[in-house]
DNA sequence: GAGAAAATTTGAACGGCGTTCAAAAAATGG
DNA sequence: CCATTTTTTGAACGCCGTTCAAATTTTCTC
């Protein structure tokens, strides 16, 4: 019997990340262990660095996973011609509510600590900055005047924001945090910025 | 030789707290080792778990003391009368200037991960909530009209999003991201809310 | 102050982790 | 079909936080 090669080790990758989802998914990073995911893959333990470089590589795989996830929930929350505010205000309450309903999933994109010297692999980066992308067709809509520059540092620094109200608030690093109280905080804040953004971009 | 007891175990908690914070802000929470704390501290290693109960109790108390600092920082950017917009601009830029001093300090702060089920003990977070009272006094000018429980929470809101943005940036989670480009988008995020949230939080 | 009892400190040992690598197994090719 | 190369394997390594029986120190009693 001859097994064709590379597409074993595709479906051991594939295996793998799965695995390591469905690990990550029930348990957060931590529940990431070496020896559950090769039995539940069904290798061993050392093949697991025939595919992936160490557990950090594989964790960047299942972390784009989530990404493309949030990425399709994004693009499917607002409609191209929506007005700034209400496209704005729904697209930081999916962002919450995608990380509610894929807790566990979603924490772990933002807990993953690499090893002081080295940054994400550019692929990753690539699935991240997609997401930008969402913000910045409102954006426009709200700034036309605002170079493509601009409107694109913008729609990172309104990400950010948004994702510290988000994070801060699922983690309950600040005590505690309802649902209905962030999602209120979001409201208050895309209001706030449709209303001050246009001044503030281009003061008087 | 008589030793005071409580004094004894007062100054090992002091030194675990020391040896604690400096392999933190050499290393990271990842160089805190209990082997090593032991011996900078001079003790065993058991010795720290008669002061602590684990090594995630002694990372709060260094934590706290992090935020002690930035509390103080925070407590000397603006003087009580400064107009809304300088004060609120001020505390950002603070903000993000001592992330960057204290640069893996202030990561452990918040990269700190506690076990599942279980949250910050109460004295912490009462140390972590003294933090959005700088930001209540400008939010008190520039919007009079406001009770206290609508500025307490969109205070929080507040330095969740100064949050988001300076930590997304120090960073990198979202690609390259020099200081400049994160000052920048403070500006013009405190400038847009100062010129949004009056009608964002009473809208008519 | 001596000796017994209680409290504290000690560090070797434990279980678990990510990762490695010599050896075994499988695939290739002549 | 065997020799050679490639891939897979899992016991072993080094390091981790934490524990706990034994050693030490402190306290108490006479």
């Amino acid at each position: 019997m001859t097994t064709d090669l590379p597409a074993k080790r595709a479906r051991l990758r594939d295996d793998l990340i799965l695995a390591a989802e469905t690990a990550i998914a029930k348990g957060g990073l931590s529940a990431l262990k070496a020896r559950t995911l090769a039995e539940t893959a069904g290798c061993a333990v050392g093949a697991i660095y025939n595919v992936f470089p160490d557990l950090d590589a594989l964790i960047f795989a299942v972390n784009a996973r989530t990404l493309e996830k949030l990425d399709a929930v994004l693009a499917a929350t607002v409609r191209p011609d929506t007005d700034p505010e209400t496209a704005m205000r729904r697209l930081a309450l999916a962002y919450h509510g995608f990380s509610r309903a894929e807790r566990r999933r979603w924490t772990a994109v933002f807990a993953h600590q690499i090893p002081d010297g080295s940054s994400p692999p550019d692929w990753y980066l690539g699935v991240v900055g997609k997401l930008f992308r969402h913000i910045e067709g409102p954006l426009a809509t709200l700034l036309p005047d605002a170079t493509p520059e601009v409107r694109g540092g913008l729609a990172r620094t309104l990400f950010s924001a948004t994702h510290g109200i988000v994070s801060l608030g699922l983690e309950e690093k600040l005590g505690p945090a309802p649902d209905e109280v962030i999602a209120q905080a979001l409201v208050v804040m895309t209001r706030g910025w449709v209303l001050g953004l246009p001044g503030a971009v281009s003061p008087r």
